[in-house]
DNA sequence: GCCGTTTTCGGCCCGACTGTTTTCAGTCG
């Protein structure tokens, strides 16, 4: 897969060009390439020049360049342009609220190659003595900015930022003089990863509500406070920003806030050629008369679109399907009929079948399947062949007494790494649902383990693999696993793919599953139940199906039961 | 560097807040 080698090529090149001061649009054109080569669907290896310059933002140059990428894996003017520029600049931009040109101006005096020497410039008080327009009260940010890198308060996962995204709307709700609430940004869009949480709201008494928001006892620190917008620090690490605007500028300002930033862009621009003009306050005609602005749809409709569901707001696709009245109609939660990868406490759960039966039950689902681990899985008390035999015979039993509900016998067993199953086809065969994964051998070679993968699913019984990659969100990156591949193979076999909804696997991502779809693979939104409230994961599972543009037919878990089972074994029919 | 219901050249989204300045540049989203 090329594409995220590209997209980092162009980032840095934008980077370098922004440091040498170069036309913003020219820059502007490489993130946003960087930007949508990343998102793209299909890998560009392979393509044609014509095939790339269809891509939005992709013209004669940048296509040149992508096919230079591709078949040497960097390009000229890239390695050029990073000659030139130091690698010490362009450390400096990584910083918050450190932006090129303060950057440039620090290297001019210092040329510093590490993080370490520009703290140590700052705290000496050497930067304000050296650097014009650079006082007290910069250098105090530079530190501030180099703190919040050290700890890592980049992007964090979406399952840790939205529950303390809900504790500020709480206590706002409950304190603040606010009509209107809501969360915004990447939040809103379900991005599996935040960089910081964004709330709008609506007031009469602006001023109130912001003096009450850098208040809050989850407020560490305060790094802007205005009339309508503020911007705070947590406690937790993450920065927050609260905007108040008035009630007939919600709807604009809430799909500002939302971003993306490209698909905002797209509006705008749109707006511009139809003559209005789109700002966070609403939509105005060339009188500059307002006319509209209150709900969101006002934005789409003067523009000729439907609502734009927010998980679909990158950039990449959902404005032209909107204009061509194409966009899906997307799964949502209720669509979900049940979970097809949940632990009991026979393994490493800590609920019975039958309490995760009723709890299933009470969220309105048809079905779940019982998939303990096998017995190679020691850690967490793998199920021996004997076990597995002794589960069976009781979710049997338990099924005599549920009445429109089912128990399916599942596991998820072991990928070992000699590529064999840690279950016998025997014991596979009794089962409705194999979930087969990689809990071992993480760092093995792509080959290694993507012939794992593959070989596991030429399996006939085999009717997911789980949590494919392997990535733990902030933890641990995916295994060397070649996706592509295991796509084809998943496609020939008929084999479903799990797009694992525990916060921090998110596993399959947006991207693939989305580019999984294209190749007509089954999909099973699970959830990798341990504890009853895990259910509760479902609905990030069902948003990363959203944002891969997902409709309920894609799913499998949307489907009735015999439905269900039908599709995933008719690889028992094919492959014997 | 991209792009075309004004255009193959000349545009390119728009505004809030901060800090170091006395009118604005830099940064961010």
């Amino acid at each position: 897969m090329k594409n995220s080698e590209a997209a980092r090529i162009f980032s840095e090149m934008a980077n370098i060009l922004d440091l040498a001061g170069e036309n913003p649009f020219r820059i502007r054109a490489y993130r946003r390439a960087a930007m949508v080569i990343e998102g793209l669907p299909r890998d560009i290896a392979g393509m044609s020049k014509d095939e790339l310059k269809k891509i939005p933002g992709i013209g004669e140059d940048l296509a040149s360049k992508l096919l230079e990428i591709v078949e040497t894996g960097t390009c000229k003017a890239y390695e050029a342009a990073r000659r030139k520029s130091p690698a010490g600049l362009s450390l400096l931009l990584s910083i918050p609220g450190l932006g090129p040109k303060t950057a440039r101006a620090i290297y001019e005096k210092f040329p510093i190659g590490s993080i370490d020497e520009l703290e140590r410039l700052a705290a000496g008080h050497r930067l304000k003595a050296a650097v014009p327009k650079i006082k007290d009260k910069t250098e105090q940010n530079i530190l501030r900015g180099i703190e919040l890198v050290r700890k890592g308060a980049g992007r964090r996962p979406l399952g840790k930022a939205l529950p303390v995204a809900q504790d500020i709307i709480s206590h706002l709700r409950e304190k603040a003089p606010v009509k209107q609430l809501q969360i915004a940004g990447s939040l809103r869009r379900w991005k599996e990863t935040i960089g910081d949480i964004d709330i709008l709201a609506t007031s009469d008494d602006p001023e109130r509500v912001m003096d009450i928001f850098i208040h809050l006892p989850q407020v560490k620190q305060v790094l802007a406070r205005g009339d309508t917008k503020s911007t705070v620090i947590l406690a937790e690490g993450m920065q927050a920003d609260l905007r108040v605007v008035e009630e007939g500028s919600f709807g604009a300002a809430l799909c500002y806030f939302t971003g993306s930033k490209e698909h905002n862009i797209r509006l705008r621009e749109m707006g511009v050629k139809r003559g209005f003009k789109i700002n966070e306050y609403g939509i105005f005609d060339k009188k500059g008369k307002k006319i509209g602005g209150g709900k969101e749809e006002d934005v789409y409709r003067v523009l000729g679109l439907p609502l734009i569901p927010p998980e679909l707001r990158e950039d990449s696709g959902e404005i032209a399907a909107a204009l061509s009245d194409k966009l899906p109609k997307l799964i949502e939660l209720d669509d979900i009929r049940g979970d097809l990868h949940v632990h009991t406490k026979l393994s490493d759960g800590h609920n019975t079948a039958l309490e995760l039966a009723e709890a299933a039950i009470a969220r309105g689902w048809a079905y779940i399947a019982v998939t303990d681990h096998s017995k190679g899985l020691g850690i967490a008390r793998g199920l021996s062949v004997e076990r597995m035999l002794e589960e069976i015979a009781e979710i049997d039993a338990l099924n005599r007494k549920l009445k429109g509900f089912r128990i399916l016998k599942g596991v998820e067993v072991d990928i070992r790494s000699d590529n064999t199953l840690d279950l016998p086809d025997e014991v596979l065969s009794k089962l409705d649902i194999v979930n087969a994964s990689v809990h071992s051998g993480f760092r093995q070679t792509s080959e290694k383990i993507t012939g794992r993968i593959t070989a596991a699913m030429r399996n006939p019984f085999v009717t997911t693999i789980s949590h494919p990659t392997g990535r733990l969100l902030g933890e641990r990156d995916a295994y060397q696993v070649d996706m592509e591949e295991v796509l084809r193979v998943a496609a020939d076999t008929g084999t479903a793919i799990e797009i694992n909804a525990f916060p921090a696997r998110l596993d399959l991502n947006d991207i693939t599953a989305r580019k999984a779809r294209d190749m007509g693979i089954p999909l099973v939104i699970s959830t990798d139940t341990h504890i009853l409230e895990h259910f509760d994961y479902m609905s990030y599972g069902v948003a990363i199906a959203r944002r891969a543009w997902l409709e309920p037919k894609d799913v499998v878990n949307t489907f009735e039961l015999n439905k269900m089972l039908e599709v995933l074994h008719k690889k028992r029919l094919i492959l014997k």
